[in-house]
DNA sequence: ATGACGATTTACT
DNA sequence: GTAAATCGTCATA
């Protein structure tokens, strides 16, 4: 029979405002196969949610279009990877409906692939990493998982080296929620409750 | 051409 | 808790 967790999510999964989408992922699968074949996936713990020109502390703000975040206008399912503080990746969905929205992956519980997780974590860290120290960060997850600017614009739908399965949804009743994590430049809209974790799992970037 | 700034992480006090 | 690392990007001139 049909393992359900490993079906891919559709289109339509994707294209609906961020603060739907955004706790609609947590439980989902983040699936990474590598160019010699090795497969790297983790459950996605924690996220943010970006609300567009509206939103301040989105890239998106006013209406900012530039090569850098173009893909954030792309169509839903699509993965807007952004470069920053000159030597980070991180890694948003885009949702909507080419309007310049997105969620922010913040965490993983690292799934497939840990061992070669570990190798790659290794490189940047002076002591040996733990595992949850693989891929509780944005940045660090990416770097985990091996996303770099290639993935820009990549298809979370359709594509094959990078993409989302089903996994299994979390209940409600174990989401936690609280502001976005390094936006106080964005004024009123840093107090917005627009991050989602698993109030209970250790892989998130932090708990507050 | 220049300068300020990051949707961060790490190590160190 | 604080500070350094490190550079692409974009607004300004």
């Amino acid at each position: 029979m049909p393992d359900l967790a490993r079906e891919r999510l559709d289109r339509r999964f994707f294209e609906v405002p961020p603060r739907i989408l955004a706790p609609a992922l947590l439980g989902r699968s983040l699936v990474r196969v590598l160019p010699n074949g090795v497969r790297l996936s983790g459950r996605i713990v924690e996220v943010e949610a970006y609300l567009g020109v509206k939103d301040r502390a989105s890239h998106t703000f006013g209406g900012r279009r530039t090569p850098r975040n173009e893909a954030m206008y792309g169509r839903a399912g699509t993965a807007y990877v952004y470069f920053t503080y000159g030597m980070h990746f991180c890694v948003n969905v885009v949702c909507g409906e080419g309007e310049g929205v997105a969620v922010l992956l913040r965490a993983l519980e690292p799934v497939e692939g840990i061992v070669e997780m570990i190798r790659v974590r290794r490189a940047s860290m002076k002591r040996e990493p733990t595992e949850r120290d693989l891929c509780s960060g944005p940045a660090r997850l990416c770097r985990a998982m091996g996303i770099d600017r290639s993935h820009n614009g990549a298809d979370l739908v359709d594509g094959e080296t990078l993409f989302l399965e089903a996994g299994e949804a979390v209940p409600d009743r174990y989401h936690a929620r609280g502001r976005r994590v390094g936006v106080e430049y964005a004024k009123e809209w840093a107090a917005r409750r627009l991050r989602w974790f698993i109030g209970c799992n250790p892989h998130v970037s932090t708990r507050a």
